[in-house]
RNA sequence: CGGGGCAUAGCGCAGUCUGGUAGCGCACCUGCUUUGGGAGCAGGGGGUCGCAAGUUCGAAUCUUGCUGCCCCGACCA
């Protein structure tokens, strides 16, 4: 993409109402416009880094053998008043009337609708295990939304529910999502610890809330240092092997926020393995038994013809958050530092004179090297000044700059940049591209 | 939902206390000079001062009501 031609509204003042780091960056990069309390518009760049956690977190569902699906936004009061959650729900539903007067809400998360769907078309023990999730935009009407995408009302979830004959089935399901969870923040550039978390009513151990570490999240965290450094499966993890060991390795050390929090099994750490701090949750996973199954009659049969309701689970990540929740792990003054993985483009192109031929066709070579070794490259066409520029590019964070001046061309050099790192080198155009394409 | 704050040009702000018809920086437009870390000079455009009533000869400014947004707390991907 060339910049000239892109849309890209940067800011160089952050707007008062934006508090936190996250908030205030996205706002000045160009990512996001405010439309209402807790519902943004996704501008371009900002759309883009969506659409590569949206992805990212799909293809770890699909590795852990979850299958895809798309439910609506829009869901019939009738469905919730079966589950008994219509009334419950509370304020935080968006409900509404349509123009026969029917009951309607703006779903807010979708137990009611994959049940609905399963009850419809599973009957056999024999279809099951079955773990549906849809990637879609659920509406909660927060008393307070706050935090930029951190707490919007309107925001796009992964959410997963997992149907299993017994609770073997269940655990088994319950392990797969842990996983794949702890594969997907991985890619995703974040350490995320699982962390136990209250049940509620519903009871049962199978509740984890996973948390990043970041100074400006919004609950007090305490944990085992070790789980910071714990290996993460590889992509060649075996989802129908024993997953247990791994999620063993996890749950078996102290980890837990605020509300969950014991002070003197904490304190049996030794004092250097403590870590308190702040932490943000970027998903939460667990297993609810027949909560949603039994009233709403989604039974199969087993083997010997008895007919039962089945298990389920639900596995939410959210995705949008997500986009905050790495900035606020990966920043530094000059603006964000984005993780290879979700950068909206893969490599800044400077050029410090247009219209100066030479830098010019250097600019235009990089461009079309980049482009056709898929790295999609931003080239920074426009007529701005230096500063301007290196403020700009450090600002959006793209992991690497490549700097294309007529007083390094004289020499035959570019400077590229690491923006994770502020490391700069002169090289070659070729060893430029070479530097930036290799594996990583 | 309890407590606090803010609302003046696209963004950041001054002006409000003490009423006299709106200003600064950035951004934007034109021209010239400039060009390796947010350029300089000159000229220019843009605002029903959140909305509505009221007080007054006169309201951004005083009064009342409403709306929107932000922050702290209780709750949540």
């Amino acid at each position: 993409m060339r910049l000239s031609r892109y849309f890209l509204p940067i800011l160089k003042e952050a707007p008062k109402e934006a508090e936190i780091v996250s908030h205030r960056l996205m706002l000045r990069a160009g990512m996001i416009r405010q439309q209402n309390a807790g519902i943004y518009t996704f501008l371009p760049l900002g759309l883009k880094v969506l659409k590569k956690i949206e992805e990212i977190v799909r293809e770890e569902q699909n590795r852990s053998g979850a299958v895809e699906l798309l439910m609506p936004t829009m869901q019939s009061a009738d469905l919730w008043r079966e589950s008994g959650r219509y009334d419950a729900y509370g304020k935080e539903m968006l409900r509404i009337v349509d123009r026969h007067e029917r009951d309607m809400l703006f779903g807010p998360t979708a137990e009611e609708v994959v049940t609905d769907v399963f009850r419809t078309y599973v009957r056999s023990y024999r279809d099951l295990p079955l773990n549906l999730y849809n990637i879609q935009w659920k509406f909660r009407d927060e008393v307070r939304p706050r935090f930029g995408l951190m707490r919007g009302r309107e925001f796009l979830m992964k959410d997963a529910y997992s149907f299993d004959v017994d609770q073997e089935g269940a655990i088994r399901a319950y392990y797969k999502m842990f996983v794949a969870y702890l594969r997907t923040y991985k890619r995703l550039g974040l350490t995320a610890i699982p962390m136990r978390a209250d049940t509620g009513p519903i009871g049962g151990k199978l509740s984890h809330e996973f948390i990043i570490l970041a100074s400006t999240g919004e609950s007090a965290v305490f944990c085992d240092k070790e789980l910071l450094d714990l290996p993460v499966p590889g992509a060649d993890v075996d989802f129908d092997g024993d997953l247990s060991p791994v999620v063993d390795s996890f749950t078996s050390r102290y980890a837990a926020t605020d509300e969950m929090h014991d002070e003197a099994a904490f304190n049996a750490l030794p004092a250097e393995r403590r870590v308190a701090a702040r932490g943000i949750e970027v998903g939460h996973i667990f297993s609810f038994g027949t909560k949603y199954s039994e009233p709403m009659g989604a039974k199969v049969a087993m083997a010997d013809g008895v007919e039962k309701p089945v298990i389920m689970g639900s596995y939410g990540i959210g995705v949008s958050r997500l986009i905050g929740a790495i900035i606020e792990a990966s920043h530094d003054d000059a603006g964000i530092i984005w993780p290879d993985s979700v950068a909206p483009f893969g490599v800044g192109i400077i050029n410090l004179r247009p219209g100066e031929p030479a830098v010019e066709a250097a600019c235009d070579t990089l461009y079309g090297a980049l482009v056709a070794a898929g790295k999609d490259p931003l080239l920074d066409d426009t007529d701005a000044r230096p500063g301007a520029k290196f403020a700009s590019m450090d600002l959006i964070g793209l992991p690497w700059q490549i700097i294309v001046g007529p007083k390094g061309l004289a020499d035959g050099v570019v400077e590229l940049k690491r923006r994770a790192t502020g490391e700069k080198q002169l090289l070659s155009l070729e060893a430029a591209l070479a530097r930036v394409t290799e594996k990583a």
